[in-house]
Order: structure tokens, then C-alpha cells, then sequence
DNA sequence: AAGAGACTCAACCGCGGTTGG
DNA sequence: GCCAACCGCGGTTGAGTCTCT
């Protein structure tokens, strides 16, 4: 089968009918044989811009009506699909920088494949996007990173982290005792000392504004997670509230240079999850909070 | 130059949650 | 409370492209 768009007839759905239960109304069976002579496959630009130009007229209101009214013959899925990763105009193109990379590895480590999660925390950027870019480019990479430690140059093996490392460092964050936690400052004492570690991408002002600092919240999350086990901690939500600031995306480009690829993030990342330039040592205990409600969690 | 295999990513599928009648 | 319709999500697929031999 080629790229071209197929017409499809799914016998499935001819099948079904001798399963209902009960009657159907009218309107749900005339769905059901439109549904079987809809277009599908790829989009071609007349149909992108009847979409595009629809929605900017009429905004969206209903998946379902819509390409209809917009004389599409696709499925309401597949406009909102092709809406949402493709044609909304605030979608960002091009390669994953390396504060994205970090933010995706960190997340997943967190969230696991909660990917629209993820993804709003990367403005611009797709669940699909970054679900693609985690199976492509990150899992392929962790695996031969773990069958490639027993073979790494006697220089590299020094700080490449198998993922039995990784998980050991995970539970040593769990057995040491944690960093005293930091003096809780108030506004100006912040401002004079900048010492409390602030979370990296997670450092938010939308801090529950029931709890005194983002310290008492984690001590109290820790609290709650030995309790209950649950992990719907603070972090998490917090961390759900904030988007990357435009300002971190930027850096990267500026720092390293259009040069750097996606390849050569993830591998840096995965190699050096502990560099300096990744993450410093306030932020690692923030990481380690939160890896640590994770296992709790578990 | 050509074929094979690997990789990328747009699109589909099916499921579960939510909403409204 | 039940049910159908709708919506959003994560997993998967497969056509097109790239890279290697």
C-alpha cells in the first residue's frame, strides 16, 4: 500500500452490527455507515487547509461535526489528531534541545510514559512528539548503553551509569539519609543568601499557598507518601503546573549551538546523568525527593 | 548503483474517563 | 443509575527516508 489515502471499509464494523444489544438510534447507525467510507491515510494539503481554515473561522466546537461542515471526509478523530500534532500554529518544529532532552529523561524517570503529561511541560511540543522521540532516540539508547558497559573504554567506565547503577544510585538516595532539609528563608533572606536548592525545571511559584515553603511541602509529601504510598505528591503537581520557561529552551542554542543534536543530548545525558552542567547539587536533591516519593510510591 | 536493514514519525486503534440526556 | 456520544491518551503500525554494505 502506498502513502496515498485509502478508502476504507472495515468488515468490522458490518460485523458488529449483529451484535447489538439494543436498537440503535438512527443517528448512531447513520454514524456508523459514514464512518465506513471516510478517508484515511496521509493528509494532503487541500484537506490540511480546509481544516486550518475551518478552524479559524468557526473554532473548535465538536470533533465529530466538524469535518463535515468543514467538507472533510475524515473522522473526527483523525481531524483532532491532525489538528493537535500537526496543525495548530503553536506547535514548534525541528530538533529536541537539551533542556527538552533533560526534561523528557526526568519526567519519564518520574511519570513513567505519561507522555501528554510530558508534553505540557514542553510548550510546542506533541505527547505524539515526544513519545516518538522517547521510543526512537532515549529507550533505544539507555538499552545499548546498558549492553555497552561491559565494553566501554576503561576511561568512559569510570562515569558511565548502567542502569543497575542508576537504580542503585536511586536507592542509596533512599537508604542515606537525606540533606538536612534547608532552612526555611523567608522572601528577602532568599533573595540575600540564595542558598535554598531550587528544582530545576520544578521550582515554581505556584506553590500551594496552604504550606509555608516548598521544603515544609516535600517533608510533609514524605510524610504522606510513607504513610499512604500514593504518589500524588506536591512535586508532582506542581511540577504539572509550570511550563519550561521560554527562557530555559532558548539557552540551549546559545550555549552549544545549533550543532549539538538530539543523538548527542541524550547520549551526554545518559553517559553523564550526573554532570554539572546538567544538574547542580540543589537540584539533585530535589531529583532525589522525588525519586525517592516515586519508590515509596511503588 | 542497488538492495537490505534501520530509523523516523504521521496516523490509526482501542480503551477508559467524562458528560449530558 | 444507565447509556450513548464524545474526548483524550498510550500503544502500535507501516510508509517513506536514510544509511550501510
Amino acid at each position: 500500500m502506498t502513502g496515498a489515502a485509502v478508502w476504507c471499509f472495515k468488515v468490522e464494523d458490518l460485523k458488529s452490527r449483529n451484535r447489538f444489544s439494543r436498537p440503535e438510534t438512527m443517528r448512531s447507525i447513520s454514524q456508523k455507515y459514514q464512518n465506513l467510507f471516510l478517508k484515511r491515510g496521509t493528509w494532503d494539503p487541500d484537506e490540511d487547509q480546509k481544516l486550518r481554515a475551518y478552524i479559524k473561522r468557526h473554532s473548535i466546537w465538536n470533533w465529530n461535526e466538524m469535518p463535515r461542515a468543514a467538507g472533510l471526509l475524515r473522522s473526527g478523530k483523525s481531524c483532532r489528531l491532525r489538528w493537535m500534532n500537526y496543525l495548530r500554529p503553536d506547535i514548534k518544529r525541528g530538533s529536541f534541545s537539551k533542556e527538552e532532552v533533560q526534561t523528557i529523561i526526568k519526567l519519564q524517570e518520574m511519570l513513567g510514559n505519561r507522555w501528554s503529561t510530558i508534553a505540557a511541560k514542553l510548550p510546542g511540543r506533541t505527547d505524539n512528539d515526544i513519545k516518538n522521540f522517547w521510543n526512537t532516540h532515549v529507550r533505544n539508547r539507555f538499552n545499548n548503553n546498558i549492553s555497552n558497559t561491559t565494553v566501554q573504554a576503561p576511561k568512559l567506565q569510570e562515569i558511565q551509569t548502567s542502569e543497575e547503577e542508576f537504580k542503585q544510585r536511586k536507592s542509596s538516595a533512599i537508604d542515606v539519609s537525606l540533606p538536612t532539609a534547608p532552612k526555611i528563608l523567608n522572601s528577602e533572606e532568599y533573595s540575600s543568601k540564595g542558598t535554598l536548592p531550587m528544582l530545576p525545571i520544578l521550582c515554581s511559584d505556584n506553590f500551594s499557598s496552604s504550606s509555608s515553603s516548598p521544603v515544609n511541602d516535600i517533608n510533609e509529601n514524605m510524610r504522606m507518601e510513607e504513610n499512604d504510598g500514593s504518589f500524588e505528591s506536591f512535586a508532582e503537581l506542581s511540577l504539572l503546573d509550570q511550563p519550561l520557561s521560554m527562557e530555559a529552551q532558548k539557552c540551549n542554542a546559545e550555549d552549544y549551538g545549533e550543532a549539538y543534536t538530539d543523538e548527542m543530548w541524550v547520549q551526554e545525558l545518559l553517559n553523564y546523568p550526573n554532570a554539572s552542567h546538567n544538574f547542580d547539587v540543589g537540584q539533585e536533591f530535589w531529583m532525589n525527593c522525588l525519586m525517592q516519593a516515586q519508590l515509596h510510591g511503588n
